[in-house]
DNA sequence: GTCTATACCCTGATAGAC
DNA sequence: GTCTATCAGGGTATAGAC
């Protein structure tokens, strides 16, 4: 089970990308790495934004959010606290899965850079998370298992400490610290925020 | 009240670092900006890192938090909500002030890059942060006005989201779309949140 | 598909005239 | 303090041999 030359300059350029982002990772330092010279990076690729483009057409949805959208999200949000743990697992998940983390450095680094990159954030991640968790916390309004709010609103609150601990995860692990403290956090969010929102008759 | 040629530098130099990253603006790119060739910038800095060093060691903190450390917080915090509401304010001023939002967008590019970037995120604007409001949930739950639970805890469900609206308000901007709709989110979070904690006997 | 060789541009930085 | 001139190094990309 051999990789290919092209599956093994786009492994390299993604490390390298998730480093340095993508004007500092150069063509030589990804060829060298790969171990041809640059001038056979173009027999598989056209140019350096060839490379890019491939990535992210990839990744960035598979990396960016787990959650199939033909799920039947009526049945699962009537579980509750369980749906919001579930949700919640699959952003942890993604959080410690290699490549997917590599590609959350990366769009950080690209986020403030690239209006690509930024369309990508708000829609594949963003948007797209917030809608299924308004919905969810709408059906859970309806059956009276939390307080009513603004269900758009109580989406938002519950997903940007998710975004705030799957960054700083990501953070603590460049460093090579033990990110075992980070990793509570998802569980905690969970049992404060589930608290505060539950409706107890 | 004219600008010295070193401060035309530095301000054109924050300016195009927090569009570019430090790699991608170069000293050619400044100086012709500021009207002067790239020899002349050598006469003001030792080099480009010295640009970057007196950028970062002039605003980090000015443009990450407001708070000044020796209000005395007892008094404050004993406020409840509208300490909050303070807080949330002065990271919204940040949000909308332009040399801290470039400082900010700097910041977030060089995060994953850059080991310097990441302590200066961690313990200016983030532990920081962390300290003065565990420490003002601790005085509310002693005098009763909130739900007991673990402070530090609470900052950071606090925290987080003001950080992602602050983020959100700052990626909306570069696309100079009106940022009148995130503008709110941080009274929405104050309000959601207190309703949330508020001991109502 | 990979190599050598090469073209050409942009980079940070220095020397020395004014 | 600013200029011109110049440098070495690294950047993307192409041509053509094997």
């Amino acid at each position: 089970m051999k990789k290919t030359t092209k599956e093994q300059i786009l492994d390299v350029a993604l490390d390298l990308f998730s480093q340095k982002g993508y004007k500092g990772a150069s063509i030589r330092m990804i060829s060298s790495k790969v171990g041809i010279r640059e001038s056979a990076i173009y027999n598989h690729f056209k140019n350096k934004e060839d490379i890019l483009n491939t990535i992210v057409s990839t990744l960035s949805s598979s990396s960016l959010s787990l959650l199939s959208s033909n799920k039947p999200l009526e049945e699962s949000a009537k579980k509750g606290k369980s749906f919001l743990r579930e949700f919640a697992a699959s952003f942890k998940l993604l959080a410690y899965d290699n490549k997917s983390e590599k590609f959350f450095r990366f769009m950080m680094i690209e986020l403030m850079q690239n209006k690509k990159m930024r369309d990508i954030f708000m829609n594949d991640f963003h948007k797209a998370h917030l809608k299924i968790l308004s919905q969810a916390f709408f059906i859970m309004m309806q059956e009276d298992m939390i307080y009513s709010s603004d269900p758009m609103l109580m989406a938002r609150e519950f997903l940007s400490p998710l975004f705030f601990y799957r960054m700083q995860v990501t953070l603590v692990k460049i460093d090579k610290e033990n990110s075992s403290i980070e990793s509570t956090l998802f569980e905690k969010h969970i049992d404060f925020f589930w608290e505060m929102i539950v409706n107890n008759k």
